[in-house]
DNA sequence: CCAATCACGATGGTATACAATTGTCAATCA
DNA sequence: TGATTGACAATTGTATACCATCGTGATTGG
């Protein structure tokens, strides 16, 4: 006699709740990369005991958000310019994979998600001054365009893999010498794959993702060969805790 | 002053003691796809406590080794036919890419390894008649080529994804209708790729590495094709508690 | 035969205590 | 001065006891 549509909202279990919102606090750069994570402070601030927290901070030590080195705790994991570069190049094998297998199976609900979001960005392209704030969160909604077609793949490892992929390279958000972004190009990229996806082009789709991938790729070689040039050699780009 | 070559083997915590032996008890099959893993009986024969023993278990469900469901505890991760068929398919991406970078960069102790396992391979080769365990024993060798190769690419991400890809694929072993392989094909797609690699051809490399992965995906789908026929939809591989 | 109920076992989580390790900082010594 | 030592504080790692909660299967009652 349940009802059928009663979802419920609060995970299951506390260690689910901590998993997912010490992650949104790392995405949402409420602690920054190289930033430590100390188990008493985070658990008394979450409201919750030492134990599902370490299990979170665990799962998350797997998933490549934190590290851990035994003894000295879990800090927010530092991405430098040369990880970028090599996440970037697995994410243009893997999202061009994702948008052919997305255009081939992508549900009506995928497409009117995918729908929801394009119109959100519209609103913020017609926007002329946006906010570093505004700015980031443009950013978090393109994303969601990634992760809707991933998602809609249905394959589980695939799904798994490009998020732990996406929150890597989320991370790099913080960096600010990457704020070079052409958001006219980003914005019509965008649009093509979504518009490839949604016609269930496949590859269409893929060369879309693939294109998108290897531009912003290429922006990032730009700003290792223009380090380069300046420190001649690549530059860590935070300090980590020694 | 402390000695320079000292390596201290055991690890430096007990969780990851427990990480590193539950991992190993699976891909050996001392546990198999589907049974489930109570932490009391797990902890006991292990020697150490429930805490690190749970961490390990979160660490591993990330990794997609276990599975778990609240209040239900953990199981050994059940990979049908379906889902086998996408990680081959994503694993011909990756291996590809894989023995590509590893070409470009493998090191000498990495040639060295490569040719150690070729000639335990070979004593494999050797042989007539081999055991079930002696098939079981060169399928794992054989699998060294591919970590060995993933690990020389020296992209840490790269690495944890293939190796998570491997060990979902491992779990496969188990499955007999997929003691199919035609072992001399195997045989020499091996010594191609690891030809390649140490020939540092990165083309060479690449294709080898694709072909070899896509003639196994294709065994697979001749499986799936015939359960087809029989059974007229895909046959779930083995029984997951329900 | 079916459904509701109950008891049991296993997991999820808390609290607590303590051990092990690391980092710090001041005292000490060359 | 500068490096080493060593005690101390802070934090993580591990163990243990205990309760809450859920799932399962048996029991019971219809």
């Amino acid at each position: 006699m349940k009802g059928p549509d009663t979802i419920d909202r609060s995970p299951a279990t506390l260690k689910q709740t901590a998993f997912d919102r010490v992650r949104a606090m790392i995405l949402r750069g409420e602690v920054r990369p190289g930033e430590p994570l100390r188990e008493r402070e985070l658990s008394d601030k979450l409201g919750l005991s030492r134990t599902p927290l370490r299990e979170a901070l665990n799962k998350l030590e797997i998933e490549g958000l934190v590290e851990n080195q035994p003894h000295r705790g879990y800090t927010v994991t530092v991405v430098d310019l040369k990880t970028a570069g090599e996440l970037l190049d697995l994410r243009m094998l893997l999202d061009a994979h994702a948008a052919a297998l997305a255009a081939d199976s992508i549900t009506e609900k995928g497409i009117a998600e995918l729908d929801a979001v394009m119109r959100r960005l519209a609103a913020f392209e017609a926007h002329e001054d946006l906010s570093l704030d505004d700015l980031a969160e443009e950013v978090r909604t393109g994303m969601r365009i990634h992760e809707i077609i991933v998602r809609e793949t249905g394959q589980r490892f695939l799904i798994d893999t490009l998020n732990a992929l996406y929150g890597r390279l989320s991370l790099l958000i913080w960096v600010d010498v990457l704020w070079i972004d052409r958001w006219d190009l980003t914005r019509a990229e965008h649009k093509e794959i979504v518009a490839a996806v949604t016609a269930r082009d496949r590859k269409r789709a893929a060369r879309a993702a693939e294109l998108h991938v290897q531009r912003s790729r290429d922006d990032l070689q730009r700003v290792v060969d223009a380090q380069s040039l300046l420190h001649g050699t690549h530059r860590p780009l935070a300090e980590g805790r020694r």
